[in-house]
DNA sequence: TTAGGGTTACAG
DNA sequence: CTGTAACCCTAA
């Protein structure tokens, strides 16, 4: 009754995205069970993973090579609780954070965008750290250990990370965004990224479209599809292969993403590709991490 | 639990 | 009215 359509939102598609890069196709409610997509899924059922990976993968099908690969955001539910405020646009953050930049942290070339960053979209840093936070999800808050440990895990932090960490930390809570309780850190209720999902989807449905064209669609795209095809074939890959392969998927999600910036700030087909660039190499890390670190768990 | 078919809710 | 996305039902 209450809700009339619960849309999914970017971080929901991400998650669900890295989800079946993880554990395949079809395993929906193991997806629902691992913790790091749980607290973004939590109001979803494995029945629900299933139909939205279908809508996702049914607009790509037939022949054509003329995708648009949307992202399904674009139609604001006039029900009940969307609207206003928000207007603020946002404009520079919504194609840079989604579940977690996989990528190094270091060597980030492409810092043309938020020139001046009125509100607090953060660095790539930033927003791993909060996500670190938001999926470690204690109640009381994490130590700065915590959140290392997390992120390292997760990524392949520089040496100097560490250091970093700390610096950042403290900018944070500074800012307002974290708040340090007994050298323990927690998400500010007015942050974002504070419990569940709604202030960030409103911001996310709100940004409006301009209808812009980024030299043609087909020049660079690289379909959710073709992301597929290329996760199982590295699934087969050495070691080796897989490496190279995500080391040069995020080159190409960087570069595809500071091309989409640069040319416009929300044209539909530079956000799809970035996108799509951006969870292939999403996936390419987390294909990595379980071929070098765990093994699948057996499931029945 | 999952895959697939069918239904409902919306936007254009 | 039509297309799409979310939601529901049921067989396997």
């Amino acid at each position: 009754m209450g809700v009339p359509k619960q849309r999914w939102t970017s971080e929901e598609e991400a998650a669900l995205r890295a989800g079946v890069a993880r554990y395949g196709v079809g395993n929906w409610r193991t997806i629902l069970k691992d913790p790091e997509f749980s607290s973004t899924l939590s109001y979803r059922s494995n029945v629900d993973l299933k139909d939205k990976w279908r809508n996702m993968n049914a607009i790509v099908t037939t022949s054509g090579s003329r995708e648009k690969g949307r992202t399904a955001v674009k139609k604001t539910r006039t029900t009940k609780n969307n609207d206003h405020s928000t207007a603020i646009s946002t404009v520079t953050s919504d194609v840079d954070d989604e579940i977690a930049d996989a990528k190094p942290i270091a060597s980030v070339s492409s810092e043309a965008r938020n020139t001046s960053n009125p509100k607090k979209p953060q660095s790539r840093l930033d927003n791993i750290i909060m996500e670190a936070i938001k999926n470690l999800d204690e109640p009381t808050g994490s130590h700065r250990t915590t959140i290392a440990t997390y992120i390292e895990e997760q990524y392949w932090p520089p040496s100097d990370f560490d250091h970093l960490l700390s610096a950042k930390l403290k900018d944070l809570a500074s800012s307002g965004e974290l708040i340090k309780v007994n050298r323990k850190y927690r998400i500010a209720p007015s942050s974002p990224y504070s419990e569940g999902r709604s202030p960030k989807m409103l911001l996310l449905e709100d940004v409006k479209r301009e209808p812009f064209k980024v030299g043609s669609d087909d020049s660079k795209t690289l379909t959710r599809s073709q992301v597929d095809a290329e996760l199982a074939r590295m699934a087969t890959m050495s070691a080796e292969e897989a490496a190279a392969a995500a080391a040069r998927a995020v080159a190409e999600a960087e570069a595809i993403m500071a091309e989409a910036e640069a040319a416009a700030r929300e044209a539909e087909a530079a956000e799809a590709d970035a996108e799509a660039a951006k969870a292939f190499a999403e996936a390419a890390f987390f294909t990595l991490k379980n071929r070098n670190a765990a093994k699948m768990m057996a499931q029945a």
